[in-house]
RNA sequence: GCUGACGUAGCUCAAUUGGCAGAGCACCUGAUUUGUAAUCAGGCGGUUGCGAGUUCGAUUCUCGCCGUCAGCUCCA
């Protein structure tokens, strides 16, 4: 081993120092206030703290509060006050982990009793006087006998300990005042320099994440190294609450779910609409390449034996009694793939017509488990975009591209980018590894033709192939999976499909499965906490209302309605007999793109005088013409704008 | 499914140690006919999620079930 590592600071220059020397010194040996600022160092892209030992050289750079890689390193170091204050209090309390995340941080305990708010509270009390006490985080390296005897009280790190297999592996603790933790680091040179965090939630998780392990008390919690960046990250939250599409459906008159039909949604009127135009609105767009079938929604299990799905999903299955034979013999469709097949199996198909994409609407039934039910975001009855494409292997890359942008392009129509995931083969799978490299090689090779950037989920793919996911960011910043494209050698061999090529034998297709919304229901419940229910006009449910001001304007104020609704507007007249402002106020509760009041100088003027959603309280509404404003609206909803232009 | 919390009028929420279940909004009726973010008055509305148990008495305590929520597991 050599006995020098080299640094390369920013500005190029060199660095040689004994291995084994702390980064501490080599940040003070280039500066006093450096060391102060500094919360750890990056060797060649990898985060480090002050206090271990360098063992390799590389590009190095000094990370302060304004690096980003750091927030992770306050929020490890956040965990251990946290899981220190706990054992300060609940002495009882066995420590499993404590990760930073991407929020925050969480640490496991295991006790016998679940922790109350209260206890929250105290926690977060006690963590302040950590921060207070400023201990010092001191590492230390053992080996593993000596880290047996340290962890003998705490069964999960002895278990961890299990893990340390390899003899050349280092084994650290670290040690801020009466806590000691196994640990790798890196961590803040001391508690004091946690000063702006939260405690959020306490919740229950199994040890490991493995469902037949014990459960685990998580306490969840953020740290920022700015107060403001703390109260933002808070009121976030809060914002996020008021977006949620539970409370806003129920707001906005969109949807209900009831203890009848758990998992299943209830669309009202206003919600229908929505959900009919954005099925409209993939419908237009998959006019052209796309074949849209309908299929059964009840099969014979024979069709999911043949798929696998017996084997593999049928706990996920609702299954059907027959009442002739008294089994249950049938099952409600989870997926439309199977019946896909069917299509395609019933006519002999040429080169010539591939690739060949069916389309299908249809609801489908998952059963699953209650405590994953949530919103309209896990259900267990929905509908998807759904598409199988049937085409050559020499087609691939092509199709891949084509489908690509047709999922980015719809997503942007609502302002939404995604982030695209290229996931590999899962553990529980089909076919053999020929088949596995194959499919991932192809797959991958058209992703990269795209020319798009993505990530890699290692064993994610779909049991039958891999797969592209597309995770888009809401305006909140939250991911959440949508679109998938998945290639799948797999089901045309296990369903025989084929078709007759140019040299007149026969040849395998390959199918790739296609989702834009994921599901309609999960693509809803994001576009209502993406534009907080306030809906571009051409998906609001109701676009514009009209409001007489008396009773003189009521007949003159219906007639506009009538040429609105005939001009193809979604227009709804409010001449109840409340004040105008009572009338203002709901509509603007509603979130209405767009209303029209009529007084005594409009309506000899045959004119409307607009108030524009999102222009706030006092606004000043301008008069226009009916049949400009008629035509507006048309306009903006033709053209599927984002922003409200009409009133303007 | 697991851990915990919660479930009161259509909605949002109240109800001392177990002692007559309330308010605002919504809805209905009347007055008012309104020029831009909730006009006034009156009224209707409840087997306190469902079912047992303890008790003289249960919204309140105990148990079971259903549902919802926060996570975990799973997942579009």
């Amino acid at each position: 081993m050599d006995a020098d590592v080299t640094l390369v600071l920013p500005d190029g220059a060199e660095k040689v120092v004994p291995t084994g020397t702390l980064p501490a010194d080599v940040v003070r040996s280039i500066g006093e206030r450096l060391l102060l600022a500094a919360v750890a160092v990056s060797i060649d892209g990898e985060v480090q703290d002050l206090m271990t030992p360098l063992r390799k050289g590389g590009a190095f750079r000094v990370l302060t509060e304004r690096d980003a890689e750091s927030l992770p390193v306050l929020r490890h170091s956040a965990a251990h006050v946290l899981a220190t204050a706990v054992r300060r209090l609940r002495p009882d309390a066995k420590i499993g982990f404590g990760p930073a995340i991407d929020d925050g941080f969480y640490y496991d305990f295991e006790v016998t009793s679940p922790f109350t708010p209260d206890d929250i509270a105290a926690f977060e009390a006690e963590m302040r006087r950590v921060t207070q006490e400023k201990y010092p985080f001191v590492r230390a390296e053992v080996d593993l006998p000596e880290a047996r005897v340290r962890f003998a009280d705490d069964p999960l790190k002895l278990e961890r300990l299990d893990d340390f297999t390899d003899p050349a592996e280092i084994i650290s603790t670290y040690t801020d005042g009466p806590f000691v933790d196994l640990c790798r680091g890196p961590h803040v040179t001391d508690t004091g320099r946690l000063k702006h965090f939260k405690l959020l939630s306490s919740a229950a998780a199994y040890w490991r994440g493995d469902e037949k392990r014990q459960m685990l008390q998580r306490i969840y919690g953020t740290a920022f190294f700015k107060k403001d960046e703390l109260e933002q990250h808070l009121f976030r939250i809060e914002e996020a609450k008021k977006r949620d599409h539970r409370r806003l459906g129920k707001e906005l008159d969109l949807f209900m779910l009831h203890p009848y039909a758990p998992g299943a949604t209830f669309w009202t009127e206003r919600g229908t609409t929505l959900y009919n135009l954005l099925v409209d609105f993939v419908r237009e767009r998959q006019q052209r390449n796309f074949a849209e079938i309908k299929t059964p929604l009840l099969y014979n299990k024979a069709l999911w034996e043949q798929s696998g799905h017996w084997g593999k999903y049928k706990e996920n299955m609702f299954l059907v009694l027959d009442n002739e034979s008294g089994e249950h013999e049938f099952s409600l469709k989870p997926m439309n793939c199977p019946s896909h097949y069917l299509m395609y199996l019933a006519k002999k198909h040429s080169y010539r017509e591939l690739p060949k994409r069916f389309v299908t609407f249809d609801v489908l039934h998952r059963n699953e488990v209650t405590g994953a039910l949530s919103g309209l975001t896990r259900v267990r009855q929905f509908a998807q975009d759904d598409c199988h494409v049937f085409l050559r292997e020499d087609q691939i890359t092509e199709e891949v591209k084509f489908l690509t942008d047709f999922i980015l392009g719809y997503y942007e129509s609502f302002g939404l980018s995604a982030t695209l995931k290229f996931a590999t083969r899962p553990e529980q799978r089909v076919g053999d590894d020929a088949m596995w490299d194959r499919a991932e090689q192809s797959l991958r090779a058209a992703l990269e033709s795209t020319g798009r950037s993505y990530e890699l989920k290692e064993g994610d793919g779909a049991f039958y192939g891999p797969k592209i996911d597309f995770d888009v960011t809401d305006s909140l910043g939250r991911a959440w999976q949508l679109g998938t494209i998945q290639l799948d050698y797999a089901n045309p061999e296990r369903f025989d499909l084929t078709y007759t090529g140019e040299d007149n034998a026969t040849h395998r297709p390959v199918v790739i499965h296609r989702a834009v919304s994921g599901s309609f229901e999960r693509f809803i419940a994001i576009l209502i906490e993406h534009f907080a229910g306030a809906f571009p006009t051409w998906l609001a449910p109701e676009q514009v209302r009209v409001l007489p001001i008396s009773l003189d304007q009521a007949a003159v104020a219906a007639a506009i309605v009538e040429r609105m609704v005939a001009a193809g507007i979604r227009a709804s007249l409010d001449d109840r007999n409340e004040t105008l402002k009572y009338r203002v106020a709901e509509g603007a509760r509603m979130k209405v793109p767009y209303m029209c009041v009529i007084g005594r100088r409009e309506a000899d003027a045959d004119q409307v005088a607009v108030n524009t959603r999102g222009a706030g309280e006092g606004q000043k509404p301008a008069p226009v013409a009916v049949e400009d404003f008629i035509a507006r609206v048309i306009a903006e909803t033709k053209t599927r704008a984002l922003s409200l232009t009409a009133g303007a």
